[in-house]
DNA sequence: TTGTGTTTTATTGCCTCC
DNA sequence: GGAGGCAATAAAACACAA
């Protein structure tokens, strides 16, 4: 792309400031150049088809003006100027009522900026190229901040899930632990009766009960003295929470009554003997009062 | 003053449309 | 096939710190 600044023709003294001013106007700068009116016009007179701008104004150079004439005048082409002030502002005002050029419009505009229809196309497009970056990184912190919202719901949802499973995993626990109580207290104190009520006691538990947890608790109706001690370790509040059955009663009342003639160490419980007063009537058994009237607690 | 990074202007090549 | 748009890029112009 070397020279191709000075294919587009600036016609200006050389060595000429630097730093431009950016109130005077392109073509007043071109007006003060060596080369006098601004040769870029004529330029943009043939800015057509791309291909055809070099090639039309090489043609312009060698039949107008010779091979030394051109070493010279290249040699002094000012490369590239700066638009002014003024004509950012009025192209800005322009583009932002139509970022698309229509011909007619194209020429307007040069005419009233007193550029090239070429410059004009040149600054739209480029323009419409910075108004697309800066659209992508707009859309880029707008999607961006969205992922975040919704990152951070997620993760709450997450930690709302997880608290979620926990509390469903304790309170399945707390009521198998309670099952399990149950169970130990059939155990315990279905010993002795009669086969078919011990069983009727057992299905009763299980049906208060989720399928999964049947297969845990089983029917022994045999297995008895391994039981006591963990019936104290139990966590449940009451033992017959849920469970009205004068059958269960009946064989909660014999637990207690073996518990507390017979072998109470097992209970584990010191309040169990610090108790003065705790004690079984003889008779409960038989008159099978329940035990949620008693403070008979196993935790 | 100079080195360096950023912005602006302009070119090139490719593509699509008519 | 010409005209125009776009992406990529060059290079001048500019800003700014050291």
């Amino acid at each position: 792309m070397a020279g191709s600044a000075a294919a587009y023709g600036g016609g200006h003294a050389p060595n000429q400031a630097k730093k431009r001013n950016f109130d005077q106007p392109l073509d007043s700068i071109a007006a003060e150049s060596s080369l006098g009116s601004n040769t870029m016009l004529n330029f943009g007179a043939v800015g057509g088809a791309k291909r055809s701008r070099n090639m039309v104004y090489t043609s312009f150079d060698q039949e107008e003006f010779g091979e030394e004439y051109l070493d010279e005048y290249f040699n002094q082409q000012e490369k590239k100027r700066r638009l002014t002030v003024d004509q950012v502002q009025f192209l800005e005002r322009s583009f932002e009522a139509d970022n698309k050029l229509e011909p007619d419009r194209k020429i307007q505009l040069a005419k009233e900026l007193g550029l090239q229809p070429r410059q004009i196309a040149v600054w739209f497009q480029n323009r419409r190229a910075r108004w697309k970056t800066k659209q992508l990184e707009t859309d880029y912190e707008t999607f961006h901040a969205r992922y975040e919202t919704l990152k951070t719901d997620y993760d709450n949802l997450l930690k709302e899930n997880d608290k979620l499973k926990t509390e469903v995993l304790r309170l399945k626990q707390n009521n198998l632990g309670g099952d399990a109580k149950k169970v130990n207290l059939q155990l315990l104190d279905c010993k002795g009766l009669p086969e078919v009520m011990a069983r009727e006691v057992n299905e009763r538990v299980i049906s208060d009960n989720e399928e999964s947890s049947v297969a845990a608790l089983g029917f022994k109706n045999e297995q008895q003295s391994s039981s006591k001690s963990e019936v104290s370790n139990a966590g449940s509040p009451r033992l017959t929470d849920g469970i009205n059955s004068p059958l269960l009663e009946l064989c909660v009342s014999s637990h207690a009554f073996d518990q507390g003639y017979s072998d109470s160490s097992q209970i584990g419980e010191d309040n169990l003997h610090e108790e003065p007063d705790y004690a079984f009537p003889l008779n409960s058994f038989y008159y099978g009062f329940s035990v949620e009237d008693h403070t008979f607690n196993f935790w």
